[in-house]
DNA sequence: TCAAAGATTGACTAATCAGTCAGTGGTAAA
DNA sequence: TTTACCACTGACTGATTAGTCAATCTTTGA
């Protein structure tokens, strides 16, 4: 594996445990077992890292969602699909899950950022088609966008500390409801 | 004011423009214009100023939220009125909502944290009342404060972001459906 | 009036930080 | 073989950090 990526793994472990401001660079490099100069090397400055890393985790949850839609889907399978997607996602990859709260909630990131990344470009589209056709509420998109982000990021909360119910597929279905129901008419 | 008071009111404004991290304690005392030995007398540690800080936030709230609920008001209602508090609230003081944020997405916070306020103590008996009744969702009754919470919190990001729509009534109360449509049976 | 307690100061420190830089070693093209 | 261009090292720095402490000022209560 390159450094850049031993690199950015490191950093998403530390930042996930201790914030951002909690990592020192010096000990990314050190615990990714490389010199601290490569560090700077590969990423100008920290932030650079911090945020390369965030587009980086957009990319491969783009790529894993996207993976799963089907063809002939109707909108709420694909819906569903994405859904299921990003709380598996979430689930199985703790570190960025953390990771990419602290971010979003970081003074680093804004609307522009938010815009700029085709998961979300994805997303909204997928959200317009829904108001067109009359099955969501009559909001704008990107707030349809929103309220499913902001439920899965709740739903793999809870799930994330209550073991007992991350298999049970009842509860799974109950919880995609409690979304569903908030976006449609 | 009391110089305690001065301190997380600076504290505040620099945590919500510069990160917890990117706020020294010098520059909080200095900017509330006290001595930075004053800082360390009322708070031993910097960690110690950021809870005190978000439990006494959370106190507040609490307290202007419990405020406008009334007897005999319908489950319904009661719902509706801590939720438009909680949205009022936090479209008011925009610094305590980016510390809100921020704290609560840092590895500082965790469910014990979270559990031992009455403002969520206050919430869940509400929901275990609308899960006992069958008007709620049969859910646990912290995943249907989190998912208030989570939608209060886009809700008041999307309002941010949007001023046209602030003082629209009729959308706002298209929001509240969205989040009441997620819990409600 | 006085003494004790608490509030407040600001200079100080030891540690830590992000980022620099001069130099090394390997590789690939000419 | 030579030259140029990389990745890579690690010692280094100047700035900044959280937290300390001895001393002074203010308040309070007997």
């Amino acid at each position: 594996m390159d450094k850049r990526t031993v690199l950015m793994r490191t950093a998403r472990r530390l930042f996930a445990e201790n914030g951002f401001y909690g990592t020192a660079t010096a000990r990314i490099a050190k615990e990714s077992n490389v010199s601290n100069g490569i560090l700077f090397h590969y990423f100008p400055t920290k932030e650079e890292l911090i945020r390369s890393m965030y587009v980086d985790l957009k990319d491969r949850i783009f790529q894993y969602s996207t993976e799963q839609i089907y063809k002939g889907a109707t909108l709420k399978e694909s819906i569903y699909t994405l859904w299921l997607a990003a709380v598996e996602w979430n689930m199985e990859n703790p570190e960025d899950f953390q990771f990419m709260k602290q971010f979003e909630n970081s003074p680093y990131y804004n609307e522009e950022f938010e815009r700029a990344h085709r998961y979300v470009q994805l997303s909204v589209e997928l959200a317009e088609k829904g108001v067109e056709e009359g099955v969501f509420k009559q909001m704008p998109a990107l707030l349809h966008f929103r309220v499913m982000s902001g439920l899965v990021e709740k739903t793999v909360d809870y799930l994330r500390s209550n073991p007992e119910v991350q298999q049970d597929v009842e509860f799974k279905n109950k919880l995609f409801e409690m979304a569903w129901d908030a976006i449609k008419k």
